[in-house]
DNA sequence: TCTGATCCTGAACGTTTGTTCATGTGAACC
DNA sequence: GGTTCACATGAACAAACGTTCAGGATCAGA
């Protein structure tokens, strides 16, 4: 019967909804599947999750609650805006190659930003932390003067290009650099 | 019992194919809501398309036929490069514009490239098209000198990223020129 | 050794799925 | 009127789905 200790389950079935959710989306993924990969019955998922979709809710949460932190680190220390927008770059850009299957996730289930609330929320939060660099960076003299708000919602939709790229072609190899230059060239002085 | 040509009814199904599988994805799409989306019965639907997989691969066919003949269209009156760069882009995102739900398509089921052979050939080729464009424009000496196979996967991806945002949030407006010209500023001269 | 708490199982239930097929309908020809 | 043909129907089937639940297993403390 393999007895194990509750929280350890919960996160091998947390494990295994990441794989399948990636693989099949929301609706191919079946349960009777994510408890086998998880090498649990059907009814110790229920055990742990209410139904499938907290069981969704809940890894995209997890995953998005870790990015909002490590958005907040590289926001917290801004001394040079040109730094702090090609760390945010090679941020995101690592998470995506390091978490692909949570991208995967999200852009099969609902094209990136539609669907919840939670979602939506995140997404305008990073525009928001974008369009707070560019106006330090203008306020500092470092970037031309345009319009930040504009500019911040160009970036971020960029940004989205290059992290889907990372993501479903890792091959074509992306380096953070090399993004992060093409999008400051048309923002430096 | 409502009797009708039989490529009028063909017609219907696919366009209501399209609703369907942008709306719910292809595992959710069911053949009885398609079948109902075009007034028609669920055995109707068996008549012009073997099965689902069939009926979904039609739909992507036909629309990524469309796009490369618009592809060829550009590319064969190519003068300046800067120019087709321009229409290029601004062919990309106005069809992205129109066809919003056969992305949604595409994103939904595949994440944008993954999955059946023709689209990963379409890609490949759009690819190529934009590598042309570049070497074009290096040896009329109107691009600087760059590695055309590389930046053209950037520029692919950075379009990439302008077409989800076109397509994930209509209200954002993107105009082509805008997006043109920020790819442009760093490929001339 | 007994007891309660915790962890786990998989058969079972009611829906919904993709697909098939016997049957029906209307128009066009003889 | 009879025959043929393309077009259309929706009940029926097996399979897979999310979810439940009666029961079994394994531990800690008594």
């Amino acid at each position: 019967m393999n007895k194990r200790s509750g929280s350890e389950s919960k996160k091998r079935i947390l494990s295994a909804a990441v794989k399948v959710f990636s693989q099949y989306g929301y609706r191919g993924a079946s349960m009777r599947l994510i408890a086998k990969t998880a090498a649990v019955s059907v009814g110790a998922v229920y055990l742990y999750f209410r139904n499938k979709e907290e069981l969704y809710y809940t890894l995209i949460k997890n995953k998005l609650d870790d990015l909002d932190a490590r958005t907040g680190e590289i926001l917290r220390d801004m001394e040079d805006p040109e730094e702090t927008m090609k760390n945010f770059i090679a941020m995101r850009l690592e998470h995506a190659r390091r978490h692909r299957e949570h991208i995967l996730i999200q852009v099969k289930e609902n094209g990136f930003t539609f669907g919840i609330k939670m979602k939506k929320d995140f997404f305008r939060h990073q525009r928001e932390v974008v369009e707070k660099i560019i106006r330090k960076g203008i306020a500092s003299g470092k970037f031309r003067k345009c319009d930040a708000e504009e500019v911040s919602k160009i970036i971020i939709c960029t940004l989205r290009g290059f992290i889907l790229s990372v993501v479903v072609e890792p091959d074509a190899l992306f380096s953070p650099e090399e993004c992060g230059s093409l999008i400051l060239k048309g923002l430096l002085k």
